[in-house]
DNA sequence: CGGGGCTCCTGTGCGC
DNA sequence: TGCGCACAGGAGCCCC
């Protein structure tokens, strides 16, 4: 599940390698993945564009072309690398250099996007903070949750609350808070907010230093796995013992999703 | 507004 | 052993 601190590897492995490169052509494997505009016109609008620049906001990842924008969200199992031409490529983008910019995506449910103003995009425009930025704050953090009945585990999931959190690092911050994952949000004390809020900023950090986790179909740029999953200390580990207490590891269903924790050491 | 459930999709893993 | 079904989940959507 590529979540921030996976798309923010791909991010920088791509600006190692792409940047400045033209996009020659791209060959639509699977048109459904291409959500905007038409294949036609996507195809007339990327032709030998530049690649200038590589942004990322959440979970999406941005290339700033010469003209436009071109969108990826990854989902569940999508996967962006470079190099040589991948068979099962869905959409597959030649570069200037002869190289090429393979989407994968197992399951199909990823979608890429050519728009004139990212920021005008209606899934970015109701995004919440950065979490690793300057404006998340923990004042304002304090402010958010405040607002909020919701279950603080689901809560730290919606986009439009914080960018970028998904499943398994949101299990793992609470875990490092101790935190139990049905908390009311707006019940949080603040000697519990205050230990949430670095969480956030420590697991998605690390998570980055150890470029990402591969607990499923993940992959960097170079096709290479993360290194986080060694690192996880709660998700997908069911019936395990806890690191820290020796304890079993639960998994209960909140928002329709799994959710895992010690029941031991998250009681806050 | 909140919460639940369905949808998209396909590989995996379980039960019978 | 092999088949078939439930499950995995990010995000949009609908409904109550």
């Amino acid at each position: 599940m590529p979540e921030l601190p996976e798309v923010e590897t791909i991010k920088r492995d791509l600006e190692d390698t792409i940047i400045g490169k033209k996009i020659a052509d791209v060959e639509i494997g699977v048109a459904k993945i291409i959500k905007e505009p038409s294949p036609q016109e996507f195809i007339e609008g990327i032709q030998n564009k530049e690649i200038k620049k590589i942004l990322r906001r959440g979970k999406v990842l941005i290339l700033k072309l010469s003209a436009q924008y071109l969108i990826f969200h990854l989902r569940m199992t999508g996967q962006i690398i470079y190099g040589n031409k991948d068979e099962k490529s869905k959409v597959c983008f030649l570069l200037s250099n002869g190289r090429y910019l393979n989407f994968l995506d197992q399951r199909v449910l990823g979608e890429i996007k050519l728009v004139n103003d990212w920021q005008e995009l209606p899934f970015i425009k109701q995004m919440g903070p950065e979490p690793l930025e300057e404006e998340f704050t923990l004042e304002r953090f304090q402010q958010m949750l405040k607002e909020k009945k919701t279950k603080i585990k689901p809560l730290l999931m919606e986009q439009g609350f914080i960018a970028g959190i998904g499943n398994l690092y949101a299990a793992e911050i609470l875990f490092k808070a101790k935190i139990n994952p049905s908390h009311p949000a707006n019940n949080l004390t603040l000697p519990e907010i205050k230990r949430i809020y670095p969480a956030i900023k420590k697991v998605l950090r690390q998570a980055i230093k150890y470029r990402g986790s591969s607990v499923d179909t993940y992959r960097d740029a170079r096709g290479e796995k993360g290194k986080f999953e060694q690192k996880i200390q709660v998700y997908g580990r069911k019936g395990k013992p806890c690191f820290e207490c020796g304890g079993l590891i639960e998994r209960i269903s909140l928002g329709g999703r799994g959710t895992y924790f010690c029941p031991q050491c998250q009681k806050g």
